[in-house]
DNA sequence: CTCTGGACTTAGAATTTAATAT
DNA sequence: ATATTAAATTCTAAGTCCAGAG
């Protein structure tokens, strides 16, 4: 096992206490500590556990056929649909407001599987997607929502008990010696595939997953979890070189989905705490590697200037690594290693800058990155070099892959991989926009939007975008005309405050003075909104962003951590928040 | 070296719940 | 009390990275 770091025996004595006080609260916590200690220090390599304890999946809840008097109809002709054939037609019946029901691929998808559900007759009647009319079947699931939302405290509350009695029987697991949460105990249910962007595979069915599609993981000595009644599993196996509760097969890509424990978890806590050592490494060393790599742009080898011109991406603009994907199986999108030609353009002179390259290219999850960025003249006639001779749809760095890149970065420090680059500008940067962008003589909602704006910073960088919300411009409005409420109000106090005695003079001032912060505080809020429009800062927050930095932000200017994360968050950053001073440095 | 399967993290949208306005 | 809006939570797709086989 790996050299320990003070930091890093902090980390492993909080959650040995926990584990300690959960199983002993009492007084005798220090003699026990050395013990527990020891019992977790000797886990060898890739052990992750030696005890699990679960109740395995919750299925979705079976199909319920339609009410008699919810029609299909086929060619302007009701239609009894065959159960199966009925369930695949509700899925579609639902997305119908979608936008992607119209689009071409998604139809030619849903129709092919659809079919396969059909009886024979249902097959030689319906063959043409467009003279199927959902419409009646949409609008019973639209009223069925409606009358969700219309229902009595009475009903809403008999269903929150039950999810609730659900969470409590399924939602949690014994690892060791701690109770965890899971986090997706539910199993998936059918319907349709809805990709990111365009998706060659949007429509297809998404088959209802068995029992008998399982794999449980547990150990030997745990109760194993008995199936459904008439039911078996696929296997049940014991391997605790995995962290998994429980996996099946997907039917649209082959892969494989897992059942795994909470972000609030000792095994995920333990695993990002890592994940963020690794990258304050990096920052002991990414001068050099940054040395390293503007020295390699001279190479004589062409895989070496590639793997460096990539690798300063990377580095500056915290590209992702770029997997190479199937063609035909997923969306077209690339990373830095997959980026083609026709990606990006090159400006020797743009607005008065040299040396601009032009990014244009979609991301993960079909996010577009469009950049304008100046490089250095070396790696301007780098990638010159690289596009000689190319057409639009060849790779860039044709002599690259992210399995090369992670390799050589595996030489230059011990765990380095190119998404450490992701972890540790985001990190830096939060740090350093914290330092210069927080004002000591502000307000606490002042400096919560100094905050935002430096995870703001982040969220640019790492390009987290969301679609602006569809009723932003309204919100906006409607916080606009709070303010200008606000203003008269203030308007209001202080010209009573002008006409008022001298003996109501101080409590017109306090009145006036409360005014003028809450008209403070919602503007604040406006700003901190419209700069939000088309950002995304969950992301960075969880992903991203060291949490000892903000805990120890908070301490330091006495911001409650409540205003930063919220309860989910503060259990997931649990380590942090009891590790962090108010000194920490990333 | 390439290819594939597997395990895990990261991602934005959709849905639900809570807070606030009416 | 009810309707509206905002925040929190859930959902599951889409990445990264690694190991092992050939």
């Amino acid at each position: 096992m790996a050299y320990l770091s003070t930091s890093e025996s902090s980390c492993i004595i909080y959650y040995n206490c926990l584990a300690l006080l959960s199983r002993h609260p009492g007084p005798d916590v220090r003699s026990q500590l050395t013990l527990i200690w020891w019992e977790e220090e000797r886990y060898p390599e890739g052990i992750k556990w030696k005890f699990l304890e679960h109740k395995g999946p919750v299925f979705a809840p079976p199909y319920e056929p339609l009410p008699e008097n919810v029609k299909f109809y086929y060619d302007g002709k009701v239609m009894k649909l065959s159960t199966k054939a009925e369930e695949v037609a509700t899925f579609f019946a639902k997305m119908l407001d979608h936008e992607y029901t119209t689009k071409e691929i998604f139809r030619k998808n849903f129709f092919k599987d659809w079919r396969k559900e059909m009886t024979s007759e249902e097959k030689s009647t319906i063959t043409n997607l467009s003279k199927c009319d959902f419409t009646h079947m949409s609008q019973y699931f639209k009223a069925q929502t409606e009358a969700r939302k219309q229902m009595s405290k009475e009903e809403k509350q008999k269903i929150k008990e039950e999810n609730e009695r659900l969470l409590k029987e399924y939602g949690y697991c014994v690892m060791d010696n701690h109770k965890e949460r899971i986090a997706n105990f539910k199993i998936e249910p059918p319907g349709l595939f809805r990709g990111r962007g365009n998706h060659p595979k949007m429509g297809m069915l998404k088959r209802r997953i068995m029992p008998e599609d399982i794999i449980i993981n547990c150990s030997k000595d745990s109760k194993i979890p008995p199936p459904p009644p008439g039911h078996k599993w696929k296997e049940v196996r014991h391997d605790n070189k995995v962290t998994w509760l429980v996996s099946w097969t997907e039917n649209i890509q082959g892969s494989i989905k897992y059942i795994m424990l909470n972000p609030s978890s000792r095994i995920k806590g333990e695993k990002d705490w890592q994940k963020y050592e690794t990258a304050r490494r990096l920052k002991k060393c990414v001068d050099k590697i940054r040395n390293q790599y503007r020295e390699d742009w001279k190479s004589k080898e062409m895989k070496v200037r590639q793997r460096a011109v990539a690798l300063y991406f990377i580095d500056k603009l915290a590209l992702r690594a770029g997997n190479e994907k199937e063609e035909g199986e997923t969306a077209d999108t690339v990373g830095c290693c997959s980026l083609r030609v026709e990606h990006i353009k090159l400006h020797p002179e743009l607005d008065g800058q040299e040396y601009v390259v032009e990014f244009d290219f979609l991301g993960k999850d079909s996010i577009r990155y469009y950049n304008k960025v100046p490089v250095e003249k070396r790696v301007f006639k780098n990638l010159q070099l690289f596009m000689e001779n190319k057409q639009p749809e060849d790779d860039l760095f044709d002599r690259l892959n992210t399995s090369i890149l992670n390799k050589h970065l595996q030489d230059l420090m011990e765990g380095l991989t190119a998404k450490v680059f992701r972890t540790y500008n985001a990190s830096i940067t939060l740090q350093q926009q914290l330092k210069e962008l927080t004002n000591p003589d502000d307000n606490i909602p002042a400096k919560i939007l100094s905050y935002n704006r430096a995870n703001r910073a982040v969220a640019i960088l790492c390009n987290h975008q969301r679609a602006p919300p569809k009723t932003f411009e309204k919100s906006m409005m409607n916080l606009q005309s709070k303010i200008d409420a606000k203003k008269e109000q203030l308007a209001d106090a202080r010209r009573e405050l002008k006409s008022a005695k001298a003996d109501a003079k101080v409590r017109r001032d306090e009145k006036s003075k409360k005014i003028e912060e809450q008209l403070m505080k919602l503007e604040v809020q406006a700003t901190d909104r419209e700069e939000n429009k088309q950002i995304a800062l969950g992301t960075s927050k969880l992903n991203y962003l060291d949490p000892r930095i903000s805990v120890a932000w908070c301490k330091k200017w006495g911001i409650p951590i409540e205003k930063i994360y919220n309860k989910t968050q503060r259990e997931k950053f649990a380590w942090a928040i009891d590790m962090a001073e108010e000194d920490y440095e990333f």
